[in-house]
DNA sequence: CAAAAACTACCTACTGATAGGTAATTTATA
DNA sequence: TATAAATTACCTATCAGTAGGTAGTTTTTG
């Protein structure tokens, strides 16, 4: 693993635990065994790790969910599978989702980051609406809105109250 | 309004936008007209101010609410009520919900601050679990976190993307 | 050898917090 | 009631620690 890679991974849990100004150069650093001006090698600066981070979280997550068609035609309803993600960073990785942290604070981002955390969500959007349109709903975009909007919130509680069963009843 | 008073009125509003880490005494000071080593007569830590600031916001956010029984008795859904308070948040105060904030930050919060912020949330399941059991909802607690959820997520959503349509979407 | 990736050694700005002090007001006591 | 004591609400000055960032140098690697 690069030190790039691990200096990512690295603020990706920071992130997910306390937000954007969870994590320093210097923290970072130190975790994997460099010095913190070294971070600016590879980051000019902290918006450009951020950005940068919003940006391979967003493409993880939209290649981990497949195209929803596929999941259809295997029997298996693809609201389902995007749930099933969400749980899995709650019950796994005990952490939030990193947009859904991120876009809370939005208006406090950098612009390049902020810019990151929209294409997350428009491109959720986008997934949602077609595996609504495939499952039939007759409002796809209204439907994929709540979805997205059910499991972020979902998580938040859970998280605070420490509690999976809430996001359980949120989705089941 | 005392220098307290206006104390937790700046804090909120740098919170609201950018979570706990986005106030500091320096500011909040100067935004008041007073030295920073001052606001520490009024709260000895941060932690000390976050979490009055929470309990407060909870406490006035409740009495807003009313009682539920009340708003049926006027021919009112009592859900109705709760979904507006979110929105004048979104509209009128262009701000995310404090305690939606901090509870996706909640890991990484002093206890005091999490404590309280927890009571956030309890007492509106509280409250949206008796609203939904007038309403005559079959499962009541369960609707209320499905409630919270969706009203806390769709404020991310339209905070980000900046277009409250997100959150009427989600509401409707 | 050249490019890449790290290093040392800084800087300035800001963080929460503390010590010690002051003037004005309020409360308790003789 | 007059005085003493305590409290309120601030102040200045300073602390150690941390933030993000920069310049110049050395090491590692293909």
């Amino acid at each position: 693993m690069s030190k790039k890679a691990a200096l990512l991974q690295a603020a990706e849990n920071k992130v997910r635990l306390g937000g954007y100004s969870n994590f320093s150069f210097r923290e970072l650093a130190t975790e994997i065994g460099i010095k913190s001006a070294s971070v600016h090698y590879h980051f000019p600066t902290k918006a450009d790790l951020g950005a940068e981070l919003a940006h391979q979280y967003t493409d993880a997550f939209i290649a981990v969910l497949g195209d929803p068609n596929v999941h259809k035609a295997n029997g298996k309803n693809p609201i389902d599978i995007y749930t099933q993600l969400f749980r899995n960073a709650l019950v796994i990785d005990k952490k939030m989702c990193l947009c859904g942290l991120l876009g809370a604070e939005s208006d406090s981002l950098p612009d390049k980051v902020r810019v990151e955390v929209q294409r997350f969500f428009n491109k959720n959007l986008a997934w949602l609406t077609q595996a609504h349109q495939i499952n039939g709903e007759l409002n796809p975009a209204r439907a994929a809105i709540q979805t997205v909007s059910l499991l972020e919130g979902a998580m938040i509680i859970s998280k605070t109250l420490d509690d999976i069963s809430y996001f359980e009843q949120a989705t089941f």
